[in-house]
DNA sequence: CCAGCTACGTTGACATTGTCAACACAGGCT
DNA sequence: AGCCTGTGTTGACAATGTCAACGTAGCTGG
């Protein structure tokens, strides 16, 4: 498998985004600390959206194994609930710059199917730790989806903290609805 | 006020968001579509996302003003919660660029307060479609604004389609546990 | 064994774009 | 009148995504 360069290659714009920001993955940058030239990322991904949207991939991955893990120490449903919610939204403030990666990308994940498939993951990891009372609608899954999408996007931008509220206080809300 | 040309200016901006795309903003565009040169935006805004964020402030109070209509027509508590959803989201879904430009600006709040203050707006348009029966509390007005946030991104995406779910049957999942 | 194709990588060049500096000009204030 | 300030213009520059042309190593089929 020749993927080895391709996975070089995303592993550093990784490390920029991790370590300047969404704005210093830049082809040349990635390029650079791959120990190769500024076009050598054409040689592996057709645009540099694809290679973002592989980074995507990556964070999503990510994103998906600390939420599973956070989930699944928890064993009543709405403990599972709250979990979900508190460890997404936590990833997200903890890594900025990637979740603002994933914003960016989810309106490319129509010309970019492995995205959508990463996406899909972590429905499905939602999906298995549900309550083990029978598997969870989709329609009932993408809801959670949504929101701990939303929640996370107004803690990232500073929406919440500028109102005094903690991210914790908007999860008591939304979990309150379900019983112990 | 001379503020009339940098209205033109976001005016321009708008139109080209809306006919040709986030990506065709440009400085130079917006300058030539106002009838002025490339660089005249600069005495008028400090920056290009000092323009977009103007330009996302509209957005929002286009979006809020949709929204608060649909609320108003509605009585019961459920059913109002139901219109807010279903509002937001036919808004983002039939208006895609410009809600992408409020995702991305929304990462930008913290430096744009005019921004934040037009999101404060959404969420007190919220606050007085509430049920009439007292002021809503904070924390689940901005519960309400992830939910309906995270699910129009979802939307937009495709996220929705892709599964062969309509946003209708989330929101009925989001609006089952309050009666009616 | 050799000709040649393919995968991978490099340099050069280009258009676009955000941004700044230098200049022009008009109107109101002193 | 003299001048400052707001507004606008053109020229220039660096960064960036992208393409074209070129090089090269290695495997493949004859």
């Amino acid at each position: 498998m020749m993927d080895d360069t391709r996975t070089r290659l995303v592993e550093s714009a990784l490390r920029l985004l991790r370590e300047e920001g969404l704005d210093a993955v830049t082809l040349r940058a990635v390029g650079d600390l791959t120990g190769l030239s500024r076009t050598a990322p054409y040689r592996h991904f057709t645009d540099k959206t694809a290679l973002l949207a592989a980074l995507a991939v990556r964070v999503i991955a990510d994103l998906s194994a600390h939420v599973a893990a956070a989930i699944s120490q928890e064993a009543g449903r709405r403990d599972r609930l709250r979990a979900f919610y508190l460890s997404y939204v936590k990833y997200a403030t903890a890594h900025r710059e990637e979740y603002r990666l994933v914003f960016a990308s989810e309106f490319l994940a129509g010309h970019h199917p492995e995205l959508e498939e990463a996406i899909d993951q972590v429905t499905t990891a939602l999906g298995m730790a549900g309550t083990g009372e029978g598997p969870v609608p989709k329609a009932q899954l993408m809801a959670l989806l949504s929101t701990a999408h939303g929640l996370a996007e107004l803690a990232v931008a500073g929406q919440l903290a500028h109102k005094g509220i903690g991210y914790g206080d908007i999860v008591d809300v939304l979990v309150a609805p379900y019983g112990g």
